[in-house]
RNA sequence: GGGCGGUUAGCUCAGCUGGUAGAGCAUCUCGUUUACACCGAGAGGGUCAGCGGUUCGAACCCGUUACCGCCCACCA
């Protein structure tokens, strides 16, 4: 016998480890089947199992159960990612905690990367066995890491054919250069927030003291303001960039400084001279409408640099210190630290008598012109520090190219985005997108495939400086990269292989013949997001032709936050259309994020995140999914409270009694088929067209991703149909004399409990599971695991129309005798004789057959049916039918008429509504003719209580 | 600035094709009747953000205003 609760506690790991060692989570390779595939978005190594992680986890493990149980061939791909930064960032906190004076820096690059694989190896993937506490069934057993031997080969592959192609390609462009992990970031990598900022006004003298009338107006052109200057004003929020300035830009229009474009200004501090250019880009409206041009450091002013011509001058290192790479940077200011480079020219500015000074109107006094002023500053979303645009050689993929194909299929509708919205963001994104910038300053993460020797055109530059004239060779085997260098300089011509260093060679001066050439490999290591794009056939074994790879590729749906369209989901569409021909997935099912209670972000910092394994820990698995299910409406973010996971608990011990209730009442599971038309109870005949109609209902949801509708359908179904009315219902039979109507009622309550088993086992399957194998204890030997049964499939054969009116009609007056007695204060225990009166035959027949259940569930004494109301009795109104109670004696018979007549003013006032409508000639005319009936038979039906209703109020005053 | 979404019961939200406004939680009342108090029965609670329009009929469609989110791009 089970006990009275489920213990997740004791169940969870025992179950989830005999489906593992089952092999249940492995795709049945049935060729016969349809192929349904769904990859993981392989979480971080370095992470651990959050809120987001719960809701996208338990989603496609909806599904895949769901499928799996459908009887296609199934396979969840799981695995994790390498997560350059975040893993580089762990392994290097890790030393300095460690305090044995060992560094990144120390270590060597060899060195440190094998600590990290020893981390991964180790700690690394801890999330796998949290997913596991989650009961998701994914194939373990095909298990990938991004950075495993395989995906590094696909990655190699796809790197050599792009630069092949030409759709990778080194630049110098300005990127997002994070001095923190000295590294350059995506866009998407960068936070932009609003900071306390000042803005700083700065005279730049012009050349050889030439003066210009500077003349301000206002809109009707009367002149407001007038003086001779030798200077012009810039506006900057960040003085230490005007360095490496390398013009001033005025917009052509600005009449105010339309005497000196063309003129050269004396750059303080640096003592350069810089042309006055004009363009479009500075807003005459802002500051002073001149603009300090910084090709290097800022994204704006590098295309005003591009567009003039102007020289671009790096003013910083790797750590954001001023350097004179470019020597732009006088010698006082090298090496300091950016922020004290800032003050410090503002100091010297002030010193040097440029700034722009304010004069007090009424002491005359004179101040440097500083605003305060609100910011938008760019953050490093994991160093959180601010971000510098730098100019810096990097590896690019023309995105612009790979984007048509994949902005195509979504267009053609090969891949859909659900919910249908989230198109518009990705073609947004596709439309603007810029070169992908793949190349990281890191030593995690797949290494650029390509080396670089001399380049002969070059060579000068290259013996000058080893960061140029490099020849570069793409090989993804050192194989193919020695005969890559061997065609070009030569057969005969020692081709040396080196990880760091420099290169070098040695040639023939004469000849010009190479006698020797060492290559040395980028030191870069690409974007994480790189291999990621390739995710979803390199963990099928691409660019091996596997039986995998041609049996599951495309996948059926690619479940994702929206957070990660641009970073992953359109990249994969990118690369998929590129390497495989065809769109990675059908359907990209796009769901929300996980809110706290009061609908803010959950993180770390707020304290407000709350922990899923804590929950898992306190309530169970399945509380937890099918919490994350029912609410896992379309569009909507999820405010999840512990109080929702808590009532969802409540539910899996409403199914546990439920059970335990059957199971008392030997309702064995039953291994045969059940149509109404079989069976003779109405109630019985009603509960298989019930079962029917709940596993449309949740077949359609699931099938269109609606996952809340789904749940609450099999919410519904399980605790208002089944346990509050149909096992209420079926106790007078389970109990009864009758063999032959007990054994169908425990055939079919049982049959009922194992379909609601499949129908809840997708949201919760440890509860679900458990039962099914409790409960064979006293029925047939089941046949495997439940989580493996087939998925019922219900023809409208399974509608029984008529039981239905039946109960519905036994349902609709025990709740309406119940009202009754509630709102008069008929005492609980009370059993009171009922009598319908007037019934129609119809009515008396049913009334006969669900007589003593009807009794059971609304406490009566007597349930019978009368020509007329019996004396004492007090009338309520059901359908048609007045319903007789002999209750004058329990209560208020002032109470009672009060609730008659409030009930008859409410249908009169329905009554006039419904007249007015139907006396309407433009509704009876224009209203399609069903909703006249509708609301004809409405109408009538409201007479009609009103007629019994004032009846019953009549013989009320008689008492 | 561009885009997307939201505003419905005290709270969180459903409401699909326009046809009598719903659920869960919370609240109140009653109740231990042989599955379940992590329970059962019953009840109260709404100007569907405002305004205008289309329509026989609008929470739903259109326009507009207000407020609240989020994303993208941003003024040096």
């Amino acid at each position: 016998m089970l006990n009275s609760r489920f213990d997740p506690t004791d169940a969870e790991p025992r179950l989830y480890k005999a489906w593992e060692d089952a092999g249940c989570f492995k795709p049945s390779m049935d060729t016969a089947a349809e192929p349904y595939c769904i990859v993981i978005p392989p979480p971080n190594v370095t992470g651990v199992l959050h809120m987001g992680h719960a809701l996208n986890h338990t989603l496609q493990d909806v599904l895949i159960r769901f499928e799996r149980m459908r009887g296609k061939n199934v396979l969840w791909q799981p695995g994790t990612d390498h997560a350059g930064i975040a893993t580089q960032m762990v392994v290097e906190r890790q030393l300095a905690e460690a305090g044995s004076n060992e560094s990144r820096a120390s270590l060597g690059r060899e060195e440190f990367t094998k600590r990290v694989w020893a981390w991964k190896e180790e700690s690394g993937g801890a999330i796998v066995g949290q997913d596991k506490r989650l009961g998701i069934s994914a194939d373990w057993s095909r298990e990938r890491f991004t950075m495993d031997e395989g995906l590094s080969e696909a990655v190699k592959k796809v790197f050599v054919q792009l630069y092949n192609e030409k759709l990778i390609y080194r630049d110098k462009r300005l990127v997002n250069w994070d001095p923190h992990f000295q590294t350059a970031i995506s866009d998407l990598e960068v936070e932009n927030k609003e900071v306390d900022g000042a803005m700083w006004h700065f005279k730049y003298p012009l050349e050889g003291g030439e003066t210009y009338t500077y003349v301000e107006k206002d809109e009707g052109g009367n002149v407001v303001f007038e003086e001779e200057r030798d200077w012009i004003s810039i506006a900057t929020t960040r003085p230490e960039t005007m360095l490496g300035d390398g013009a001033v830009a005025v917009h052509p229009d600005d009449e105010r400084y339309a005497p000196i474009v063309g003129k050269m200004v004396r750059l303080p501090l640096a003592d350069r001279l810089i042309p006055i250019i004009a363009d479009e880009y500075p807003d005459p409206e802002f500051g002073s409408g001149a603009v300090k041009i910084t090709g290097a450091h800022d994204f704006n002013d590098n295309q005003v640099a591009k567009r003039h011509g102007l020289p671009m001058l790096r003013l910083m290192d790797e750590r954001g210190c001023m350097s004179d790479v470019d020597g732009a940077v006088p010698e006082k200011y090298v090496g300091m630290d950016r922020f004290a480079a800032r003050k410090a020219v503002v100091d010297d500015i002030i010193a040097l008598g440029l700034m722009v000074m304010d004069t007090d109107p009424e002491t005359g006094e004179e101040t440097p012109r500083i605003e305060d002023k609100k910011i938008m500053q760019p953050f490093g979303d994991r160093s959180g520090v601010v971000i510098e645009p730098m100019l810096t050689d990097q590896w690019f993929v023309n995105a612009e190219e790979l984007a048509k194909p994949a902005r195509a299929a979504v267009a053609d509708g090969l891949t859909d985005f659900i919910p249908a919205n989230w198109a518009k963001t990705y073609f947004n994104w596709l439309d603007n997108i810029e070169p992908w910038c793949i190349s990281r300053q890191l030593w995690w993460g797949h290494r650029i495939p390509a080396w670089s020797g001399p380049d002969p055109e070059r060579i000068e530059e290259f013996t000058d400086n080893p960061f140029t004239g490099r020849k570069y060779f793409v090989a993804s085997s050192f194989e193919e990269l020695a005969q890559l260098a061997k065609d070009f300089y030569g057969q005969n011509c020692e081709i040396e292989i080196a990880d760091e260093g420099l290169s070098s060679f040695t040639r023939v001066p004469a000849t010009g013949e190479w006698k020797k050439v060492r290559l040395v490999q980028e030191p870069d290591v690409l974007d994480t997001w790189f291999s990621s794009a390739l995710w979803p056939f390199s963990t099928l074994g691409w660019p091996e032709k596997t039986e995998e790879l041609d049996m599951f590729y495309p996948g059926a749906v690619l479940v994702t936050a929206f957070d990660i369209i641009f970073f992953w989901v359109a990249r994969m569409m990118m690369m998929g259309l590129k390497f495989t021909g065809e769109i990675p997935f059908k359907h990209v099912y796009i769901h929300a994020l996980v809110l706290d209670a009061k609908g803010q972000k959950m993180s770390k910092s707020k304290g407000n995140a709350m922990d899923p394994l804590d929950l898992i820990d306190q309530y169970g698995a399945d509380a937890l999914r099918f919490t994350m299910a029912r609410m896992a409406g379309m569009g909507r973010n999820i405010r999840l409270s512990e109080q929702a996971v808590e009532g969802n608990r409540n539910f899996g011990t409403k199914l546990w009694n439920a059970a335990r209730f059957c199971q008392m009442n030997e309702c064995a599971n039953w291994d045969g088929e059940v149509e109404p038309a079989e069976l003779k109870h109405p109630v019985n005949q009603w509960i298989v067209s019930e079962v029917a109609a709940a596993f449309t209902e949740a077949t359609a949801a699931l099938e269109a991703y609606r996952f809340d509708d789904a749940a609450g359908a099999a919410y519904k179904f399980v605790w208002n149909t089944f346990c509050d009315w149909y096992l209420e219902l079926i106790k007078p039979l389970l109990n009864s004399q009758d063999d032959e109507a007990k054994a169908e009622t425990r055939r079919v309550a049982g049959w009922t409990l194992d379909q609601i088993l499949k129908l809840l086992h997708p949201f919760m399957p440890f509860i679900t599971e458990e039962l099914w194998e409790a409960l064979s204890e006293h029925g047939p030997k089941r046949d495997g695991f439940l989580m493996l049964q087939d998925w019922p499939d219900f023809g409208p054969g399974y509608t029984a129309p008529e039981a239905s009116e039946e109960m519905d009609w036994a349902i609709g007056l025990i709740t309406e005798i119940r009202s009754t007695r509630s709102d008069l204060g008929v005492p609980a225990g009370a059993k009171v004789p009922m009598a319908l009166v007037d019934a129609d035959k119809t009515l008396r027949v049913r009334l006969s057959r669900h007589g003593e259940v009807i009794a059971r569930l609304a406490r009566l004494e007597t349930a019978r049916a009368e020509a007329e109301t019996p004396e004492g009795a007090i009338s309520t109104v059901f359908g048609d039918t007045a319903v007789a109670l002999k209750i004058a004696d329990l209560i208020d018979v002032a109470e009672a008429k009060a609730r008659l007549d409030k009930e008859i003013k409410g249908l009169e006032k329905d009554i006039t509504g419904l007249d007015k409508k139907l006396g309407n000639a433009n509704f009876i005319e224009r209203a399609p003719a069903e909703v006249v009936e509708e609301n004809r038979e409405r109408l009538a039906d409201s007479k009609l209580r009103v007629e019994k209703l004032s009846a019953a109020r009549t013989a009320l005053e008689q008492l």
